[in-house]
RNA sequence: GGUGGGGUACCCAAGCGGCCAACGGGAGCAGACUGUAAAUCUGCCGGCUAACGCCUACGAAGGUUCGAAUCCUUCCCCCACCA
């Protein structure tokens, strides 16, 4: 069936394959593939980074083959020396679990776990945690000369800078386990990953080739880049997190509609499912009138629809439409204004003095300046508004009178840092 | 184990008895310009204060001194070369 390899050449159009094991081509064409990817369980939540692979595993399953998400609650307890320069802390046990559960419960909605082609949820606790330390060595490590391993470039780097544990170093063998194990559980030939897994990856291609002799696949898929040079998936407030806990859907949608334009195009094609013709559509709009940003708007809603919800997103285009609009604030609505409290940075205060109250407390109190002397250097170069009235070092009282409908103020920093503020009625207590 | 060199704010990196809350660069924040872009230019960039100023900071703990990031002692940790 030519449906099935035709995910390499989605990949490929969308810029998403980095690399693969040549007979992959042949396998995919030649029937049903099942591959995995693992999600170490190191956060309470996945971020934006992560939906890389969640979406490799989507075209996987798309293409008619059959995904498996790996919970990584035993390689979790390790940890993974790719990509990072020093040793990390352990986990504790409980911290693992807790953090597994939160992930698993994340990926599920990514991909279809009903009947027609099932994917599959596994969790390599399962196997690791109760193996014992004589097995993993006459079984896994045995295959594997510690020359080979010290050739991959996770373990190259580290022992050049700063050093690398027993621990950290035996990892590989770990993920190679994984890999036996899923395949003779459920038929697992693939593994797919982002690039800095490739080593991983051809550790346990190797262990299975050696063990159960079988041929199995890499795939890996690139590391997100951004056109300034900054950070994939990182703002002012840190990391970009699937939990809407960590990150509001507001904030989510935000990120998106506020990438670079140069990015737009290449993140359409990484973390939507659109097709190419309307990406290619909306590249064009992108090019006549950047500054309507519908491309941005379209990828915005696309992913904070996957990860949130159609509610969720709505509300959150929505609330940014608000905000960003040439509206008036003195024109919404009591209504609107509950409404935004589930959006935007909330806070409630007492009621005001007579006299007014400094706006630097204000924004102290909304979290939108880390202290006093951050909200009074902010207020001197003109960066706080309330109600969209900008605020100066002469008129920097706010007073009852300027509240909105039900009470409300509406602070902004700089440029596009939102929060809302709800005076109680009653004196303060 | 020996010898030498280091540990300075988010990162890199000067300072080597008072003029140091600490040169410079990067990151970050704000302003101008814009499109909630990019690039550029300007300002800010430990906390409290209206301000004088006060407090907390230069790996850790002690000490010398009117006064220490800077000198001494001990300890911890890195790096290089040797064994």
């Amino acid at each position: 069936m030519s449906k099935m390899n035709s995910l390499l050449e989605e990949l490929t159009w969308r810029g998403l394959l980095y690399q693969h094991t040549e007979p992959l081509d042949a396998a995919l064409t030649a029937g049903v593939v099942t591959g995995y990817c693992g999600f170490d369980p190191t956060a309470t939540s996945l971020h934006v980074g992560n939906l890389v692979p969640v979406m490799g595993l989507a075209h996987l399953q798309r293409a008619g083959h059959r995904p498996i998400v790996l919970i990584g609650g035993g390689t979790g307890m390790i940890g993974d020396p790719s990509g990072k320069t020093a040793e990390r802390q352990l986990n504790t046990s409980e911290t693992v679990e807790k953090n597994s559960r939160a992930i698993q419960k994340q990926l599920e909605r990514f991909l279809e776990f009903g009947e027609p082609r099932d994917a599959i949820m596994r969790d390599n606790a399962e196997w690791l945690l109760e193996m014992g330390a004589v097995d993993f060595m006459r079984e896994v490590g045995k295959h594997f000369t510690v020359n080979y391993m010290m050739q991959k470039d996770s373990v190259r780097a580290r022992m050049e800078e700063g050093g690398i544990s027993y621990t950290e170093f035996s990892y590989m063998l770990l993920q190679a386990k994984d890999f036996l194990e899923l395949n003779r559980r459920v038929g697992c030939t693939l593994q797919i990953g982002g690039s800095d897994q490739w080593g991983n990856i051809t550790a346990g291609i190797e262990l299975l080739r050696r063990v159960e002799g079988v041929e199995a696949h890499a795939l890996t898929m690139p590391l997100v880049t951004t056109a300034a040079g900054t950070k994939f998936g990182k703002t002012e407030a840190g990391a970009v997190w699937l939990d809407p806990v960590l990150t509001s859907p507001y904030r989510f949608y935000q990120f998106w509609v506020n990438v670079d334009d140069r990015d737009a195009s290449r993140f359409l094609r990484f973390f939507t499912l659109m097709s190419r013709e309307e990406i290619e559509a909306l590249e064009l709009e992108l090019a006549a009138h950047p500054e309507r940003r519908v491309a941005q708007q379209a990828l915005a809603r696309d992913v904070t629809t996957r990860v949130h919800g159609v509610k969720a997103a709505k509300a959150a285009a929505d609330v940014s439409a608000l905000l960003f609009g040439r509206g008036e604030a003195a024109a919404l609505s009591a209504d609107a204004l509950e409404a935004l409290r589930e959006e935007v940075p909330f806070v409630s205060i007492p009621a005001l003095p007579a006299e007014g109250i400094d706006a630097t407390d204000l924004f102290v109190a909304a979290k939108l300046a880390a202290s006093k002397g951050a909200a009074k250097r902010l207020l001197e170069q003109g960066g706080l508004s309330v109600n969209g009235g900008k605020l100066s070092a002469e008129q920097r009282i706010v007073r009852s009178e300027m509240m909105l409908a039900g009470g409300h103020l509406l602070l902004r920093k700089g440029a596009r840092d939102y929060a809302l503020v709800r005076v109680s009625a009653e004196a303060g207590d």
